[in-house]
DNA sequence: AGCGGATATTTCATCGGTGAAGTAAACATA
DNA sequence: TATGTTTACTTCACCGATGAAATATCCGCT
């Protein structure tokens, strides 16, 4: 498995040659964008590496936990594919995977029959409460040497990245 | 399509909640994680609407991108893995795409007969000079309202991440 | 020279995710 | 109350990515 820090040097080098190619490049902003994807997919792997003893997806543990996070501890698929951003026809996948495991119910809403109401179970949240903490030296790690000031500048700047970004996907594909 | 913004907020009240339930948890940092997956979701996804009009994929993309800011402009699947963060077997395929479209050719090394030699064609380099530029724009307006300073900041805390999660997967998956 | 283990790449089976079409219920309105 | 439109979810067919096994070559050792 290649390092991160050795990749980001090698694109370090990329960057800067092909700015000189192609000076109009916006170069620091355009590294920014590569950090960040590369940042991003090793936290990924990060979770999938943590998620892997208890046979959970990304998708599936994100579902899971944004059931347990609510009070009343259940959804429907439409809104769970909204906060997820999910596409209906995966999270019917993780619904079912979710349900066979009995981690969670599916049942018809008494108000509005084409709604289906997906419910955590007492099981599910015993997974959760008992999958959860595990992870949480390894988090500790990832922001190791990180000064309290650190954390609220990687925050702040983080959420005003996404509301640029949105901006930019209201216009294109909205 | 779900604003990154709410979804965001939503996470906050969702993190909140559980660490209510589990006081243990790490909820600045983790946090940070949320963001940091879900911002790099965002540019994912704006990389992809970037790539369609050009028929390429993120891992195409990249790959087609690294021979091109190589000098020589060459390299070995093997290589490109490394680099690119790829499987092999993806490689694999990603050569075979590349190559049909004839932005880059295969070749016997003569030193290691084991080895594919894989090298950006003139058309693939005329192909990446007049796709890249059309991104400049959309690359500004991602970072506009960060002063250089927040540039810098961003880069450097991404940096020392990128380094606390390589330690990370050394002790784990190595 | 010849054998065993390591390395480089490809093939195959499978998984997770997506777009397009299908089904069913609700709503709006005439 | 009949009809057309919208909404909610599912099914189906396909694509991109991955792990395990297959193939070919190279390297070290005797």
């Amino acid at each position: 498995m290649a390092k991160l820090t050795t990749c980001i040097d090698l694109m370090d080098e990329g960057i800067d040659r092909v700015s000189q190619i192609i000076p109009t490049m916006p170069a620091v902003e355009a590294r920014l964008c590569r950090l960040l994807l590369m940042v991003g997919e090793g936290i990924d792997q990060e979770l999938a590496f943590k998620l892997k003893p208890y046979k959970l997806n990304h998708s599936e543990f994100l579902t899971l936990m944004i059931l347990y996070s609510r009070p009343d501890g259940s959804s429907t698929p439409g809104e769970l594919c909204e906060f997820a951003t999910q596409g209906a026809t995966n999270m019917t996948r993780i619904a079912n995977a979710l349900a066979r495991r009995g981690l969670i119910t599916r049942g018809a809403s008494e108000a509005d029959r084409r709604r289906v109401v997906i419910r955590i179970t007492a099981a599910g949240r015993r997974f959760v409460k008992e999958m959860l903490p595990p992870m949480f030296p390894r988090i500790d790690t990832m922001f190791q040497s990180f000064s309290a000031t650190d954390k609220r500048h990687l925050d702040r700047l983080l959420r005003k990245l996404a509301g640029n970004l949105d901006r930019l996907s209201e216009h294109s594909h909205p």
